[in-house]
DNA sequence: CACGAGACCTGTTCGC
DNA sequence: TGCGAACAGGTCTCGT
């Protein structure tokens, strides 16, 4: 599910809600959704300490608190939602923490993909990310750069989070309609100038999908309505925006694509 | 190194 | 209506 985006809307939602609260209680429904460390371990050494802020790297949302770091990564169905504490556990619920406001902050995931992590040391689990797409030191050549050192799918490359952190299937799909490039062309065969377009590309979709606060589809809703814009993502036999060509459905790297076959050829840019 | 298959899971939708 | 198949916003591991 959630991509750049959502994460990055759930966070600035709870921001002012969990700053400064102080946690009295963790409860570990589902064990598996704990990463690391044990949930006695976590049960014990969580409770007492203050949410100092809230921070994203990727698709991680860091909950930074006085001594660790709680790292989520919600995967296809996670979700976080603030609830009274005398609310009965909800059926996806998994995970959560009692805050000293009488609310909950809860994990909830009905496909249970999703994991929490508690560490003094978020860097080793966050050190094999690629570059944030925003870090202004991703500059076009540095793309071009990095795309020229592999041969390897466009669309699965962008997937690939060691190589650029914070891509999901949906904006993926829709940078590459908007950089009018095929998911199945070599990288290492972009030009300088197609690797400008592609990061442009890359920035407008994901700032788009934040100012309309992530996309909610399938029976995950949180309030966002980018899914009301999309341009090839979902929209089989629906005409192109940009040509009217119907849109298409292909599978790459094993994940359903979207593709408009008039904008996107790969024979078109060599 | 690059790719594909399978695994991890549950819920919804599609096709017969 | 019922039922199985296909599909879903992600990532890891293993085999070729």
């Amino acid at each position: 599910m959630p991509e750049l985006p959502e994460v990055e809307t759930i966070r600035r939602m709870l921001q002012p809600e969990l700053q400064g609260r102080k946690i009295v209680g963790v409860r570990v429904l589902w064990e598996r959704t704990l990463a690391t460390p044990s949930p006695a371990e976590v049960t014990t050494g969580l409770p007492g300490q203050r949410i100092v802020t809230l921070g994203r790297r990727g698709k991680y949302l860091l909950i930074e608190l006085t001594q660790d770091v709680l790292l989520i990564h919600l995967r296809m169905s996670g979700d976080l939602v603030l609830e009274p504490q005398h609310r009965e556990p909800g059926k996806h619920h998994r995970f959560w923490l009692d805050l000293d406001d009488d609310r909950r902050l809860v994990f909830s995931d009905a496909r249970k993909f999703g994991r929490v992590w508690v560490s003094a040391v978020p860097a080793e689990i966050l050190c094999k990310l690629g570059p944030e797409p925003f870090d202004t030191d991703l500059t076009a050549e540095v793309l071009y750069n990095k795309l020229k050192r592999t041969r390897r799918q466009l669309k699965p490359l962008l997937l690939d989070q060691t190589f650029l952190a914070g891509l999901g299937n949906i904006y993926c799909d829709e940078a590459l309609h908007l950089a009018r490039l095929h998911p199945q062309m070599p990288a290492n065969r972009l030009t300088l100038e197609q690797s400008e377009c592609l990061l442009r590309a890359i920035h407008q979709v994901l700032q788009e999908g934040i100012r309309r606060n992530g996309a909610s589809i399938d029976w995950v809703y949180r309030g966002g309505e980018f899914q009301n814009y999309f341009r090839a993502y979902q929209r089989t036999g629906h005409p192109c925006p940009v040509c009217g060509t119907i849109i298409e459905r292909l599978v790459v790297g094993q994940r359903g694509t979207h593709i408009c076959p008039n904008c996107q050829q790969i024979s078109l840019t060599g």
